[in-house]
DNA sequence: CAACAGTTTAGAATTATTATAATGTAGATT
DNA sequence: AATCTACATTATAATAATTCTAAACTGTTG
């Protein structure tokens, strides 16, 4: 319950009112122990379940886009069909396994800091991710 | 014109026939001097004006994918919106340059080689790929 | 508590991609 | 070269993912 008002702040300090369907989504959200990854198919259903009532799949929409807009969430695609959002803003990078469609992060020692030499001029780098394809080792590529 | 016995070998190597629709689109993905990036749009538009006629958008897309699952071609997904395929397949980076949406292939001098510490058991890497999203300098994110 | 601007909603519209089924064609067989 | 067959192409329908719309609703401000 005090969590709400955390939430409530979060929502007013970004400029977004908080209402009852973003207030929901914060706390299915953000209200863990563990960041994690999720679909707008999966985020539709836990919500729907949290609340006991439908939501509006153009709400989800919505707020997920305005969270990403806030840097609340992440958008980590994996092809033109996956796409996954992550509540971990922090910079970093993953492991995609291609036999669960499984998206696994990798913390800092995992791989080294990337070292980007080329310089486009004008142009300032917002982010570097790195995406590690993995499957599993007897079957070829699949 | 002795382009086309190569384009042919080239399909036929992969167990794929060489049709008239599949042998243009080699011409425009393959015969050029450097490698580029597009989107299944810009290739449709290609096509056609080389062939002179529509080309079904579906032949397109097999035919994409068809090349894709050959390895003659190279799917880097910027977001859930924004899909394009590359027609250099070897291992390499890219700079995403988000106000004009160009993807940019970095070369090996670029970006020092990943080392991937994180191990996960069963699986073996396909892929470590880095994508560098870049902005122009003086706008904030965008 | 009235008024307004921002939000939610269901459903329509749009876009991207895949499936379908009829027609066409490459390559093998004769 | 005519025929056959499996694979390709095509237009269109179907599906899936996302955005738009316009009406109803709800925080917030005064």
């Amino acid at each position: 319950m005090t969590k709400n008002c955390n939430f409530i702040e979060k929502l007013r300090g970004a400029g977004l009112r908080p209402t009852k369907q973003r207030i929901n989504m914060c706390e299915v959200l953000f209200n863990r122990e563990k960041t994690f990854h999720f679909t707008i198919n999966d985020l539709v259903k836990m919500i729907s379940e949290k609340m006991n009532q439908k939501i509006s799949l153009a709400t989800v929409y919505n707020t997920v886009h305005a969270f990403e807009k806030k840097g609340y969430l992440k958008e980590i695609s994996i092809d033109s069909h996956k796409s996954y959002f992550d509540t971990n803003t922090s910079s970093h990078h993953h492991f995609f396994d291609e036999d669960t469609n499984e998206l696994i992060d990798c913390d800092e020692s995992d791989i080294d800091k990337i070292n980007i030499r080329k310089n486009i001029t004008g142009k300032k780098i917002n982010s570097v991710e790195v995406l590690v394809r993995v499957a599993s080792d007897n079957q070829n590529q699949k």
